[in-house]
DNA sequence: ATCATCTTATGGTAATACGATAGAGCTAAG
DNA sequence: CTTAGCTCTATCGTATTACCATAAGATGAT
């Protein structure tokens, strides 16, 4: 997984710091420590700080040191930084966070998306339930359409912010439907759902369409706190940073 | 307002994308003929390329040159792009997707914040109330304690997530409150309703905080449709992005 | 049309000097 | 002898310069 310098230097950067490996409000080592630990140049380290400074995760001065920020300051929907705490192990909180997120978001989302969908949109929602129809019946990647369904579904809500959450809800709904498809019959039996949310949308009924997106955020609501009681940790999503971002 | 080079780089090419500068999908001059024009070394505009880079808003390549992405691509939840765009003059679209994220994302926040403030919270919240009772009553910056008892709720809702919003909507709230505090009675009108939300979360009552809330934002959605179809364009906000930042 | 080559942009390295500041250590007043 | 306040310095990040590597569009010969 070589891409180049930089990115490799910030992802394992930005990496250590997401899992931890570095104490918050604790300093990170000095730059010239860090050129001989990653066997680089000054100018990446220094690059690669610059870009972990705007992404909010820490924080540098002269003499200060470069420290890590709390995470609250962090920006949670930088398709990055959801990547690096995807790898180092999704926590409750994190999960549950993201979900309370989703049951705000997509009901909202889906609703707008009844008012101002474009027959494109329409389009190309319609072609990842195909997919995910296909997968089922066929074999396929199920996961992949599904992804696709809920980020046209926020893109067609055609609000930026919104469209905006759609990369860091990528990061739940993927393991989401990781668990819910380890399910025998979860796949099929959510089919119907996103045919009854997308039915709503075309037929520009917001408040249908917000009933049923309601229910589909239930079904898999529950599929999760499930998985999550009875397994103390969750499994780390394998997916790189790289292949995150590109999707 | 000389902070260091890095940053005055940073502000201001990020500035020029976000006020459109420089066509989208268009190449941005090469890293040369940017140092000359800025009178920086090349090593600085790197660094703030590479920070641009972070945000979002641009993608390098050799020969390909800095192109910039389209605007869907951009973190519009980063405080400094933000503060750009708030700088460059708020368009009515952007007015739009921001009001009605905070439609969506005020009332839930509230909502768990009446079940998970805690009495820290809402010492915090009850500060910057009293803050705004004096400002209208013996004078005082009424804005900024209004920012802070709605980025007191949303902190009260404990919900990373949310709590990151709050600098995003802190933009539109700020001209939002400039806009209604022009208004002559605009503060004083509004201080009942703020009371009645605060008076739910303590009470915790999560439906009565919901529905307070969301009188508040209509009232001021009013006003800011008025101003809105009044004028053609927005007056720009004045704070420099360094300010909007540490706030 | 195809492919080798050239050109031009970013990617990456290295050496050097400058500037700011936290905190040690000193001084002097109580 | 203690402590408040000052200075001084080691140690960071900040900034400049110069140079080479590499990737990919553009060009032109075959």
């Amino acid at each position: 997984m070589i891409k180049n310098v930089h990115g490799n230097t910030v992802d394992f950067l930005g990496e250590a710091i997401v899992a931890g490996r570095y104490t918050e409000g604790g300093a990170i080592p000095p730059e010239p420590v860090l050129c001989e630990e990653l066997g680089v140049s000054r100018t990446v380290v220094r690059e690669a700080i610059k870009s972990l400074v705007a992404k909010g995760l820490i924080h540098t001065g002269p003499k200060v040191g470069t420290r890590v920020l709390s995470t609250d300051q962090w920006n949670w929907f930088d398709a990055d930084v959801i990547a690096w705490q995807a790898k180092a192990g999704l926590t409750a909180e994190f999960i549950r966070d993201l979900q309370d997120l989703r049951r705000v978001v997509e009901p909202a989302a889906v609703r707008f998306a009844a008012m101002r969908a474009t027959s494109e949109d329409i389009a190309r929602i319609e072609a990842a339930y195909d997919g995910m129809k296909q997968a089922v019946y066929e074999g396929g990647d199920y996961i992949t359409f599904d992804l696709r369904f809920h980020q046209g579904l926020l893109a067609a809500s055609h609000n930026r912010m919104l469209v905006q959450m759609s990369k860091a809800l990528s990061a739940l709904l993927r393991t989401s439907f990781e668990l819910s498809t380890a399910k025998k019959d979860g796949p099929l039996s959510s089919l119907p759902l996103h045919r009854a949310v997308l039915d709503a949308v075309i037929a520009q009924n917001p408040t249908q369409a917000e009933r049923a997106i309601g229910m589909l955020i239930d079904s898999a609501h529950t599929d999760i706190e499930e998985i999550l009681t009875s397994r103390r940790r969750l499994p780390r999503v394998n997916k790189p940073a790289s292949e995150l971002r590109a999707a």
